[in-house]
RNA sequence: GGGGGUAUAGCUCAGUUGGAUAGAGCAACGGCCUUCUAAGCCGUAGGUCGAGGGUUCGAAUCCUUCUGCCCCCGCCA
């Protein structure tokens, strides 16, 4: 539709110059917007404003004269030239009701677009450390991430979607020291409890089920525990397994899967760390300094040089960062995302850094970053901070069994990543009109309802038919919601390129606002057949879109609330 | 001190990538259920878009300075 119009200009533009009403080397690209208001029309376009001063014409004057030269076309019903010199192109109804067709025909694929043309993208997202539950801020990535994998496989892209995680480093020590001290019966606090160590009530259960010799099947690994309290070994493996796979149940009870676990060790393993290693120092950016070696990632926009081998000759976890992102590009994933919180931002710049002093050709702003802020969870007006299993913050778990699936989806997707989210546990659980999630789903159950009541008329409702009965859809609110229907694909295919899904979350809100406030005002299982078939077309029309839209940010569709 | 983010209605947030009179929801107030689900709808009220300067036909949006809040600045991840 707007490329029609677009192109309507575009010949206009053309027939000026050949006049000489316009100058030969005119440059252009039409820029048309949906209008905010409706008494501009549906689309308008600034071009005569951005023209005129090249033209040496008064902008409404070049407007009228761009006006004058449109083609003929039955999809413009008129145009008006308004304020300092926007031309509003009003369509025809037969226009704007023709999307109802192009949505029934093509059901769930409607919005979906071949931009991708089959590339491969990794996003890579929660990437949590086998340490404890996965707290809110996973949540939060597992929302983001997930959602914008679902968009960029609506949108033609080859998908992989990726969770990446250190099960080797001090942080596991730690942890392993904790369970090992929980076993011997130490507790948080006691003189013996090690400096640092995880103090949350899940280590002691983790002890417990060690002790009892429990075995553990995770995603990617089973572990036999052999009760051996003594071999730290056993009880970090053991424990690694463990909340892998409590993790694991987390991710699964929010409806979030990944093509590929990867670990931090297997770098070590295969010796890509090591082949890191030794092809920076051979492009010369490596330097000795206080017994660790450094890598001047200062030559490549970081504000200071950073540390690759430890003095004590372990490596930090900044050269296992970059051999695992050289991985990532020698696996072919021309982009990559990482969703990650924002308080890692300080990674972005390194591992770019130190990719660059790999000179391999990647690019200097690989791989994109998609940052979220922290999240506040909110309960009676109170900041709520704490879980009892996990001691100092507040599980995914705790969120999904107290408001569920969806809801803690939705509000988790809801808002732009790069800003701070307070989650209203109360809002959340509430059933009412506060609740955008339920709203949303009631349009969605409301227009299957309309089908099982047309039903329970006796009544059939004819697709082709209507089809040839839409112009019976001219309420201003069925104006209203055509012109939202008809934005839909335009918005999923920018919350994929910009990695904003939280635009699609408020698109979906506004439909169903524009949905009931038609159904409110107007029946829609009315007598006249015509008319009856042409908003139940509508109706269903809606229901496709919503469909489509909830599966996007994987919140369910319920056909009955 | 340095870097990043952010600041929009009393609250939670949008704002179609620079467009026309800045929008929703909640909270407040007033209406609508013998009619397809009231988990809904309609109306009223609410603003110096943090502050100053700049860029241009035009700025909440871009640049700059300042202020507040958040995050980071480890040979942890």
């Amino acid at each position: 539709m707007k490329e029609d119009i677009a192109g309507l200009i575009d010949s206009a533009l053309t027939r000026l110059q050949a006049t000489g009403q316009l100058s030969e080397d005119a440059q252009w690209s039409v820029s048309l917007d949906r209008t905010r208001d409706k008494a501009h029309g549906d689309l308008a376009s600034n071009i005569a404003l951005t023209l005129a001063k090249g033209a040496g014409l008064k902008p409404r004057e070049l407007a009228q004269l761009i006006c004058d030269a449109l083609p003929a076309s039955s999809l413009l019903d008129r145009t008006e030239i308004a304020g300092p010199g926007f031309i509003n192109f009003f369509l025809t109804a037969a226009s704007n009701q023709a999307i109802v067709a192009t949505i029934l025909d093509q059901g769930a694929a409607f919005g979906r677009n071949h931009s991708g043309q089959g590339r491969k993208v990794q996003v890579e997202f929660v990437s949590a450390n086998p340490t404890g539950p996965l707290h809110v801020g996973h949540g939060r990535g597992a929302a983001v991430g997930d959602s914008l994998c679902r968009l960029l496989q609506a949108t033609g892209w080859e998908v992989s979607s990726e969770f990446y995680y250190n099960d080797a480093g001090a942080q596991i020590n730690n942890l392993a020291l904790s369970v090992q001290a929980r076993c011997l019966g130490v507790q948080p606090g006691d003189a013996a409890w090690p400096e640092d160590g995880y103090r949350g009530e899940y280590i002691a259960e983790l002890a417990e089920a060690f002790l009892r010799k429990e075995t553990i099947e995770a995603q990617d690994r089973v572990v036999a525990s052999s009760g051996d309290a003594n071999n730290l070994e056993d009880v970090r493996a053991f424990a690694v397994a463990y909340l892998r796979r409590e993790q694991d149940l987390d991710l699964k009870a929010f409806d979030v899967d990944f093509d590929v676990y990867f670990l931090e060790s297997a770098l070590y393993e295969s010796g890509a760390v090591e082949h890191t290693v030794q092809r920076l120092n051979a492009n010369g950016h490596c330097y000795e300094k206080d017994g660790a070696m450094w890598l001047r990632t200062t030559d490549f926009g970081d504000d200071k040089d950073r540390v690759m081998r430890k003095r004590d000759g372990g490596y930090t976890y900044f050269l296992p960062d970059v051999a695992y992102h050289l991985n990532k590009w020698e696996r072919g994933f021309e982009r990559v995302i990482n969703e990650q919180g924002a308080d890692h931002h300080s990674t972005v710049t390194r591992v770019r850094a130190g990719l660059q002093a790999l000179e391999q050709g990647i690019p200097k702003g690989w791989p994109d970053y998609v940052l979220h802020q922290m999240v506040t969870v909110m309960r009676d007006g109170q900041e709520v901070k704490l879980s009892k299993r996990a001691g100092s913050y507040v599980t995914l778990r705790d969120l999904i069994d107290e408001v569920g699936c969806d809801a803690t989806r939705y509000f988790l997707v809801a808002r732009a990543p790069n800003s701070q989210l307070t989650f209203d546990i109360d809002l959340a659980l509430s059933q009412s009109n506060d609740n955008p999630v339920y709203y949303i789903q009631y349009a969605h159950a409301r227009a299957c309802s309309v089908m099982r009541k047309l039903d329970e008329h006796g009544w059939q409702w004819h697709p082709e038919e209507a089809l040839t009965q839409l112009d019976r859809l001219e309420q201003e609110h069925e104006t209203a919601l055509l012109r939202r229907l008809d934005r839909y694909p335009e918005v999923v295919a920018n919350a994929a390129s910009a990695s904003e899904p939280h635009t699609l979350a408020n698109y979906l809100r506004d439909l169903a606002s524009d949905f009931h406030t038609w159904y409110n005002g107007h029946k829609m299982l009315v007598d006249d057949p015509a008319l009856r078939n042409a908003r139940v077309a509508l109706s269903q029309a809606v229901r496709q879109v919503v469909a489509n839209g909830l599966d996007l940010l994987g919140v369910s569709a319920p056909t009955e609330m």
